[in-house]
DNA sequence: CCTCCGCGTGAATCATCAA
DNA sequence: CTTGATGATTCACGCGGAG
């Protein structure tokens, strides 16, 4: 594996941006972008390089300026090896202020009008980054809490464990129009009610975090997968050119490989953008059925089949069948089914493909484990104990 | 019902401030607060004539800054009916934000050193308000996520259900000590695990919702008092005294009632006090034992491990061992332990024998008795039963 | 083969008092 | 103010080895 040539910085070419707002229509200028490569660099002068108008979504995970002191110990008085590097300290909040507004705004202006930005962050910094997000001119359209199932406790018992992150998500300005929004194959994911603005993930561990040679995680804070997949699938269609400039292990690019997203990543450590490129190039996407938006169509009452494949516990493109296996569909990666064109809930597609007028999918599906089948209904039941949540 | 006329804020007395930081201890000023009374008048006026360093906590639910431009209605065309007050409106967020930071100033000069502030919005508002905390010389503690079980749907279907709101708690100053937190209670009453930042409660409705007399609520934005009652238990004391700058229909009031908490609420609008007054009449405080805090361990007196060798409940010359018997210690007549030359406190030899940096030596050490081993710290336990002050 | 248990660990602004 | 002594404090998972 190697960094593309041409996704260094320096090679990049600089792109003339009008002042009087005019841009160059954005399919003339995808041929100026570093598509589903790694731009090694200062973010700043990476995104300077992008032409206007260019991407339909940003995922943004910056530094978030932590400011810890002093060494934590466990009450085993093992050592918690803490975020302290070189990229997360800044010397004061009006440092961290115009380090912040600077990527921002070039962020703004290398959005299409009809993107949209998430940007994660915890209480040292969201505040921060929603002020500017709202001076410079962005719409916000929701704040989103990624509670976590596992958080680390607090060990002083001194404030309520820290147990979520906050993201926000905002349009371009408070008139843009057309953004995308799958609200209703979100909604068919998850029991057929409109999806929060609270969402619950585990954190990114076991397999799913990378390891160097010695087994020691390669970034501090890789994104769980499910999360970022959660954004991609609410707010891009596939194809769309999402943009990450704080690129890290490569959870943006890795999500959109595998659900048929493009991506722009900008990274200033060539060892996070070695691991991140040997991460992607392992990634297979996903079959084109399985990642094409659902017709936003007001249809039959879907269910929370989305959140099993968020838990990894269905795999998207996995193929599902009756308990005599006469009848077979494949998972989507929205949480929806498949059989040749037809694409509805596990529930109209389970009718469908029996002739009935209805059919309750959670007992009809069955996946292959084990050598055998297993009711999703059952898969469904080790969520929830797994997920018990009030 | 009538508003005291010593609340009336021109009756207030003017305190005086000493510029060099000194301030009149908190048990003189008492006799100059307005307690359990409301305070009628601009917010930011009232708290000016309020002394310094006088309150043990602050619960603050500010103006959203909506920015509500159009009416909504629901699908099926009803009007929703939207917070569209007066108080709500500010032209920019620049008049905003110098709104915001006069009264956190001021909210932070009338806090003792040991008081904290909960701040409660929506992505509207919080962002400027977080910015403004940190600029101040808050410490954010936290940020909690109020998830709302029964949050209003998204009726356009284009964005997510704005189902949870953010409070902000905060110390005074980074290095502010002696913070009420009473970990232990909130533990216990959460299945004996930490309680977390994401709390989870219905919106203020039915029998809570305060009503006029035609049947329409008397304020847009009334909090449940499940809301406030956690954070009055979580971070104060029976007896304190819980500032609420903007009172509204006065929930503070009547859960620090309820809670042998004592208030001063600060509200302009004379129809709202009035209906907080009569609300808060009507609260009947619970008995003083079911409010009454747990003793947190570390509040408990210090016994010396000396104590319990005069009490004769530990033997001068008795081995100690930990609990899985691979470390031994000799007790001294002096209530040292030694190993070998090595001679020092519980803790000291503790941390020694087991190459930690620190050690509790309480829960570490343990003597035989009745064929099995007892934790020195249990043995203090009783110590402490059989000497405990009247 | 499974189960149990110990160990490791995660974006963390993580103590208080007396001298 | 600093310094040093005391001593309080963890939840959910994944993994690997023992039984």
């Amino acid at each position: 594996m190697s960094i593309p040539r041409t996704a260094a910085a320096g090679v990049l070419p600089r792109i003339k941006v009008s002042r009087t707002g005019r841009q160059t229509p954005a399919v003339r200028v995808e041929h100026l972008l570093p598509i589903d490569q790694i731009v090694l660099g200062d973010c700043i002068e990476s995104l300077r390089r992008l032409p206007s108008q260019s991407v339909d979504m940003i995922f943004a995970d910056p530094p978030y300026n932590l400011q810890l002191e002093n060494a934590l110990t466990r009450p085993d008085n093992s050592h918690v090896d803490a975020v302290n590097d070189e990229w997360d300290r800044f010397d004061s909040f009006a440092e961290y202020d115009a380090f912040t507004r600077a990527w921002l705004a070039e962020c703004r202006r290398v959005m299409k009008k009809t993107a949209t930005l998430f940007v994660i962050g915890s209480y040292h910094n969201i505040f921060r980054v929603g002020s500017a997000v709202q001076d410079l001119g962005f719409w916000i359209l929701n704040d989103i809490v990624w509670r976590k199932a596992n958080p680390m406790p607090n060990f002083r018992g001194r404030r309520f464990t820290n147990a979520h992150e906050t993201l926000i998500w905002a349009s371009r300005s408070a008139d843009a129009r057309g953004y995308t929004f799958h609200y209703e194959a979100l909604k068919a994911g998850n029991e057929d009610t409109q999806m929060r603005s609270d969402w619950y993930f585990p954190l990114c561990t076991g397999e799913e975090r990378l390891k160097d040679a010695q087994g020691r995680k390669v970034h501090p804070t890789q994104k769980p997968e499910a999360l970022v997949a959660r954004a991609l699938l609410a707010a891009s269609n596939p194809g769309d050119i999402i943009l990450d400039p704080f690129f890290g292990s490569g959870t943006t690019g890795a999500v959109a490989k595998r659900l048929g997203r493009r991506f722009i990543g900008l990274e200033r450590d060539p060892v996070y953008a070695q691991a991140a490129q040997e991460r992607i190039d392992n990634v297979v996407p996903l079959d084109a059925d399985a990642v094409a938006a659902a017709p936003a169509r007001r249809t039959e009452p879907r269910i929370p089949f989305l959140s099993l494949l968020e838990a990894g516990m269905i795999a998207a493109g996995e193929e599902l069948v009756d308990a005599r296996e006469k009848h077979r569909a494949i998972v989507r990666a929205d949480g929806t089914l498949t059989v040749g064109p037809v694409v509805g809930s596990i529930h109209k597609v389970g009718a469908l493909v029996q002739g009935h007028p209805s059919c309750n999918g959670w007992s009809f599906w069955h996946a292959r484990r084990n050598n055998g089948l297993i009711a999703i209904d059952s898969l469904r039941d080790d969520y929830r104990a797994r997920h018990a949540a009030p």
